[in-house]
RNA sequence: GCCCUCGUAGCUCAGCAGGAUAGAGCAUCGGAUUUCUAAUCCGAGGGUCGCAGGUUCGAACCCUGCCGAGGGCGCCA
């Protein structure tokens, strides 16, 4: 099995513990292993005596006693130490520690745990609005979506990553019209979503004052959904030219999807959802419009059929529900979208348990970006689209890869800057908890130092730079010959580390929080660098240096396949 | 009115579902490059974890109330 280290001793401890006292139910409480607050402690903690001790009427002192002395240690743990009121403090054998990362070493995907062997995840994020310039509001879903993308692939999971685009919206009619009467074609060919966008809103803006080119929008929005092929073309040639706009920020952030389905590809799928909700006698009639009654889960009503006749976005979510569980059998699907959605996805997963959907439907929601000067909108202009956050992103970058590697030849300067700014803007985003309210500031959206990107991605080239120079001055030794040794408290820090990356992968995935994972690499990438500053690698005599080369390697491969996880390039020199 | 979040150092944020002395970055101050990339490292100061109760061996974390911020609540998505 490639259980974790932490898996590994907490189902020890749950074992001993239950052969201590046996017949004692046990589900309540919490057994597990966890890494210890401070590395005095040892390198795991055990709290469960003290939430034992009242159950079996015994002091946690004692119990931790009778469970310390009964147990038998396995192979990876040193020594056992009871502290405080009764922690049990687990110190891990340092060669074995030694032993086990030389194993990671050789064969690096031995030690990766598998959970998502043999099912499939649907992760549905990004999902832009055809028509729409994507601008920092979307940055959040796209990030986060595509980080958990990776970290579910990377546990083995079958992912299917889908943009669901919103191409199907009430915006249609009012498009079609601008489309109509103000479109200047030159400007659509030169910037085409730009076009679109001005025409859009000087439609939007009409329709406040002119009723009549409302019922108009209207009009041509029903002729658009029944299938009317002059306004199908118009229709097909937004979807086509947003998608090429949309494809080349994806490109710019390295993200690709397996589907680009967008709403309106459930559109046939409608009736048959409805029929589906009569049958179950969810459906009822309320003031001309077709609902389901969510009382008994204390939710509001939830409307799937307008008075006009028109479908909405709760009836598409729950076809495309029906027709991506049909299609993939997916183990779960998961939505990334802002918090705004809580209770739509509420009330539709709600709906579509009724309606006896067995897949596990996750939201993971985060907190809405908002600017100094308050909430943006495209109406009124607050918004700062993503094209140029990501080009202010590169060229600030460029004028430090200038400053520091003058020396590099311009081409590379550039590629690095990418790199670099593309990584820290995703970084700014994946380093903290999705679900806090963001302030968009430049200042912070594009920071490279400190507890950013470029911090990790400059212990990654350093990293790569020593390698080289060991390789250069001593090509003879092959490295594997010499063993890992974690004689120096700075190296056995490093090592404990290596060690809980599996662990910390595992923990991001369960909680859908790739800022695990950025903290994880920050940390490990500090503990690196004191390394590196302290104690000599090139210069210390022979197997230390080798085995310090490993640990080096070690921290780099990790700090890449971090990285990688939260879709990070890591250059080989910046 | 009801529901969902958030409130932690001057600023921006972590805090591994209740554990030991609450941690980073920025900013401020003081140190470290004849030596492996100084985008670095070492050190210092800085806290009523919004406020008030409660639960228990133990609370930033759970419960209740209040204050402040954001969002949502029948024909938008």
């Amino acid at each position: 099995m490639k259980d974790t280290i932490e898996q590994q001793l907490s189902d020890w401890i749950k074992r001993v513990f239950t052969e201590v006292f046996p017949g004692e139910p046990m589900e309540g409480l919490h057994l597990d292993v966890v890494p210890t607050s401070n590395e005095k402690f040892g390198d795991y903690q055990c709290n469960a005596t003290m939430a034992l001790a009242k159950q079996v009427k015994k002091k946690p002192r004692d119990i931790a006693e009778t469970v310390v002395h009964h147990a038998t240690l396995p192979e990876n743990v040193e020594r056992l130490e009871i502290a405080g009121p009764g922690f049990i403090n687990i110190f891990l054998n340092t060669s074995w520690m030694s032993t086990s990362l030389e194993k990671n070493q050789q064969d690096p995907d031995s030690v990766v745990p598998q959970p998502g062997a043999r099912k499939t995840v649907i992760i549905d994020y990004s999902s832009p609005n055809i028509a729409k310039p994507m601008h920092i509001g979307h940055i959040r879903s796209t990030v986060i979506g595509n980080a958990l993308d990776r970290i579910y692939r990377y546990l083995g999971y079958t992912v299917i990553a889908d943009n669901h685009l919103g191409d199907w919206g009430t915006q249609f009619g009012l498009l079609i019209m601008g489309y109509r009467h103000f479109l200047n074609e030159t400007a659509l060919e030169e910037h085409p979503i730009e076009e679109l966008e001005r025409i859009y809103v000087k439609s939007y803006e009409k329709s406040k004052q002119d009723d009549a080119w409302l019922d108009q929008a209207r009009e041509e929005l029903v002729k658009l959904q029944q299938g009317d092929p002059t306004n199908k073309t118009v229709w097909e040639e937004f979807v086509q030219l947003s998608l090429g706009e949309f494809e080349h920020i994806y490109k710019r952030l390295s993200i690709s999807f397996d589907l680009v389905r967008g709403e309106s590809f459930y559109n046939e799928n409608l009736p048959e959802t409805m029929n589906q909700l009569k049958d179950l006698d969810l459906l009822k009639e309320s003031e001309g419009a077709q609902v389901v009654f969510l009382e008994e889960e204390k939710l509001p009503v939830c409307i799937v059929k307008k008075r006009d006749g028109g479908f909405n976005y709760a009836t598409t979510d729950l076809a495309t529900i029906t027709s991506r569980v049909k299609e993939f059998e997916p183990d779960r699907v998961i939505y990334v979208t802002d918090e705004r959605q809580q209770l739509h996805f509420n009330q539709i997963f709600t709906i579509a348990k009724k309606m006896g959907i067995k897949t596990k439907l996750v939201h993971i929601w985060f907190g809405l970006m908002q600017l100094p000067e308050g909430t943006f909108s495209t109406r009124e202009g607050h918004v700062i689209k993503l094209e140029r956050l990501l080009d202010e992103a590169e060229t600030r970058a460029l004028e430090i890869v200038q400053t520091t590697s003058p020396n590099m030849n311009a081409n590379q300067q550039k590629e690095v800057a990418r790199a670099v700014g593309i990584g820290a803007i995703k970084y700014a985003d994946l380093s903290q908890n999705p679900q806090s309210l963001v302030t968009f500031t430049w200042e912070k959206a594009l920071s490279l130092d400190g507890h950013s990107a470029p911090y990790l991605q400059y212990a990654y080239a350093r990293i790569a730079s020593i390698k080289d120079k060991y390789a250069e001055q001593f090509p003879a030794i092959h490295l594997d010959d010499y063993p890992i040794r974690l004689e120096d408290p700075l190296e056995r820090r490093l090592g404990i580390k290596l060690i809980r990356f599996q662990e910390t992968v595992h923990r991001a995935a369960k909680h859908y929080r790739p800022n695990f994972i950025a903290d994880y690499l920050y940390d490990l990438a500090q503990t690196y660098s004191a390394f590196y500053q302290n104690v000599p690698f090139l210069k210390a005599k022979k197997g230390v240096r080798e085995s310090r080369i490993r640990l080096c390697t070690m921290v780099g491969f990790v700090l890449g396949q971090g990285l990688d996880l939260l879709g990070i390039e890591t250059p080989k020199r910046i």
